[in-house]
DNA sequence: ATGGGTGCAAAAGTTTTGCATTCCC
DNA sequence: GGGAATGCAAAACTTTTGCACCCAT
């Protein structure tokens, strides 16, 4: 993730204005070191800045999803995480705790043989395992 | 997937009921070549029977996701689609139309290294590609 | 007959939207 | 000053739940 005075020059390009709310919500995303959610990074926020709105956060994280600067997360969870990690990863999320870990390397199955393709042009490929961390084994399952 | 019949007696071998709802929920996956939602597959059965409740829809599809007859497949759309395919397979997703076909082999990138899997007892590994089907290339994106 | 299933409506949860007000540029 | 951003509340949307009634076994 860029640095937030960065995320600030990126607003100013695109002729958006850099608000407090907008610079608090960069801080919070690059204070989360996990895949924080939109209440997670409400939560974060509301501690310095109580009034504000849970919509400006999912604005501000939807422009710079909007923008590529940050990634949505959809790991079967009925609700979007965010990943500050633009670059292609896969993921390894914990099913006791749902913690979630990012694997730093392309997903080696993106190349997809001509005849697999059906014609598609590929844009990219999310790869997720899903898995139990040591804390979480041979406890109770789900 | 198993035929309705085979469906209605693993639910007998399990002490539950086969009603004329589940029947038709049962023909509705079967018949719904493609990745239904639970609203695809409620706006099929009314067809024929008009008043079945979502609810039942979603109780039925739940408990055949329990048993391991169906996969809840999430593809970041804010929604639950089906999968009558059990065994492990990729999905092909089309940005532009969202039609979903099936990749019909094992993940590739199912092996992760020692040092990657950090201690997690790896269960599954989802694989989605993202692209555009011939029909939506060269046209507006999305 | 009995315990599970169904339908209805309400609730829960996440995300979006409309609108008046505020404030960055 | 002007247009975008904010906050609030309501709405949209998917999914779950409570409950009275019904029905498959």
């Amino acid at each position: 993730m860029r640095t937030v005075e960065e995320l600030c020059e990126v607003l100013r390009q695109r002729g958006l204005k850099v608000t407090p709310q907008r610079r608090l919500i960069f801080e919070a995303l690059r204070d989360s070191g996990d895949h924080p959610s939109a209440e997670d990074i409400y939560q974060a926020v509301i501690e310095v800045m109580p009034d504000m709105s849970l919509a400006t956060v999912y604005h501000t994280l939807n422009d710079l999803v909007g923008m590529g600067e940050l990634v949505n997360l959809d790991l079967g969870e009925g609700k979007s995480r965010y990943d500050t990690h633009t670059g292609s990863h896969c993921h390894l999320v914990c099913l006791g705790c749902r913690k979630v870990v990012d694997i730093m390397r392309s997903p080696c199955c993106a190349e997809l043989a001509a005849e697999e393709a059906r014609g598609y042009e590929i844009e990219r490929c999310d790869v997720v395992f899903y898995g139990r961390c040591p804390e979480c084994q041979g406890g109770v399952h789900d």
